[in-house]
RNA sequence: GGCGGUGUAGCCAAGUGGUAAGGCACGGGUCUGCAAAACCCUCAUCCAUCGGUUCGAUUCCGAUCGCCGCCUCCA
């Protein structure tokens, strides 16, 4: 049975989907302004990562991602590039795309651009001021948040504390300090659309209201990001949902938490600042795995909890997937069939029960290792069938943590080499194997002449 | 000030009312002609501090201290 911790009730509570079999779920996406970092890829990969659960778990699972293409912060941009935010927009939208792609995140069923989507934000805007709950002023259309109840609900704030916090400019135009646009009215020169109360651009908020509504319904299973947008961003997303529709807008807010650097939150005054591109390009020689070892990184510890990206970290965690990766390489070395079944733990039971337990990635990965433990040691027992039937067992759980080893053809040289080495070991010519082995270094390989057998294994750089 | 998170071995990191998963590093050993970034084993009488509840707490409660964050359109 499924738990899953819930923002709204800071408990875990037993999951149930709003549809037998289905969970819908949102997940807010980036502002395109400039490539995502690694504190972005970590909300991007854990909600990857239960995405697949859910459906590991037999869920149809339906999943919608913004992308927040309009932005005072693209505009900014755009301006002091000299160039259109329509092609910041664009550029950063396509590098999101490439840089998920190389992640492994599978693309969103639904990427729904705030562009293309004003005319149900529209409708939105003009459902809450029907309602009287929105306003006009000089610089927008605003929400007044004295008009909805529940509002601090899921930040577990109080109104008039939060106005005590506030270190906001007091806006004289708005009715309450809390008040956020809906719409903002756009000056001379801005990106505009039209709209009943005046041309302009939509507030950060309406448009995950908006998106979310219209492709996953006005109630859904799952909301998700990161802990920063719980306020004001999803508040305000509630607020407004939940006004215009009457009903709950989500069962399940999910919240991942900070990644710092080197212990500090990341900030490019601090020069900490870390593009996952640039780790995917620099961090190994072996690119093909290298998303397996920024995603087992990220997966180490809870979603919920802080992690701390370091190069020492990293690199512990390498260390830590080439006993994986090497598995994997000998396992596809074997030709045995797996045997029948392996009378000690049941992996998967146990990885299940792991997942099950609000996504505990951290136990889910020990079983992973504690696994290649028992495959390993039942190869050095030369119990080849058992080696195989953990070593798949292995890579099932690694399919579902989506960490499963790149492995390489190995070529005929290699091969050839290793058969070469072998008949001169036998003749005892070891100074002529070893500068066969030597060579085979070369190639980025080693050999392994074990009980069990000849491997050929590429080293993990 | 309000709210939230967090403090577990050298480092990273799970977890439980009955005495501490896993990974890295270290150390020892095994296999091997030698060797490996291979394999095996070892590695926290203790879970920030001080009280309380309890037969028993790292786990529950209270207080204290430390670190981090949100309350500024930062994931």
């Amino acid at each position: 049975m499924l738990k899953i911790y819930n923002t709204m009730s800071q408990s875990i509570e037993e999951f149930k989907s709003l549809h037998a079999g289905e969970v819908n779920m949102y997940v807010c996406g980036p502002t395109v302004y400039n490539y995502f970092h690694i504190g972005n890829a970590r909300v991007f990969l854990v909600f990857d990562t239960i995405r697949k659960y859910l459906e590991y778990s037999g869920y149809k699972v339906k999943f919608a991602q913004n992308v927040t293409d309009i932005d005072d912060k693209i505009i900014k941009k755009a301006a002091s590039e000299g160039v259109l935010w329509s092609a910041i927009a664009e550029k950063y939208t396509t590098a999101y795309l490439e840089d998920l792609a190389k992640l492994n995140v599978t693309p969103a069923d639904i990427n729904p651009k705030a562009t293309e989507e004003i005319p149900a934000m529209l409708a939105l805007i003009q459902n809450l001021m029907d309602k009287g709950i929105a306003y006009v002023s000089k610089n927008g259309v605003y929400y007044d948040v004295t008009k909805f109840e529940g509002y601090g609900k899921l930040s577990h704030q109080k109104m008039d504390e939060l106005v005590e916090g506030a270190r906001v400019e007091v806006d004289e135009e708005k009715k309450n300090p809390l008040d956020f646009a809906l719409w903002k009215f756009s000056k001379p020169g801005e990106p505009s659309w039209e709209a009943p109360w005046g041309a302009g651009r939509p507030g950060w908020h309406i448009e995950c209201s908006a998106m979310s509504g219209k492709h996953l319904g006005a109630t859904f299973d799952i909301h998700g990001g990161g802990a920063d947008l719980v306020f004001p961003h999803h508040e305000n997303e509630r607020a407004q949902s939940e006004a215009a529709n009457g009903v709950t807008f989500v069962n399940y807010w999910m919240h991942v938490g900070y990644l710092n650097i080197r212990g500090e939150k990341m900030s490019k005054s601090k020069g900490n600042f870390a593009f996952i591109r640039d780790i995917l390009n620099d961090y190994m020689q072996d690119k093909e795995n290298t998303a397996n070892v920024i995603r087992l990184f990220i997966l180490s510890a809870h979603y919920r909890g802080p992690l701390d990206f370091s190069n020492d970290n990293m690199d512990s965690v390498r260390n830590g997937y080439r006993e994986i990766y090497y598995t994997a390489q000998r396992l596809a070395q074997v030709k045995a069939k797996p045997a029948a079944s392996f009378v000690g733990r049941d992996f998967i039971k146990e990885f299940k029960e792991a997942m099950d337990e609000d996504f505990n990635t951290s136990k889910a990965i020990a079983c992973v290792y504690d696994c290649a433990a028992a495959a390993k040691t039942e190869l050095g027992k030369k119990n080849i069938e058992s080696f195989v039937l953990l070593g798949k067992t292995m890579l099932e759980m690694c399919a579902v943590l989506k960490i499963t080893p790149v492995l390489k053809t190995i070529d005929a040289q290699i091969t050839e080499l290793a058969k070469q080495i072998d008949l001169l070991r036998k003749e005892k010519q070891y100074e002529k194997a070893d500068i066969l082995k030597k060579q085979a270094a070369e190639t980025g390989y080693m050999l392994e002449f074990t009980a069990a057998g000849t491997f050929a294994i590429k080293e993990l750089k």
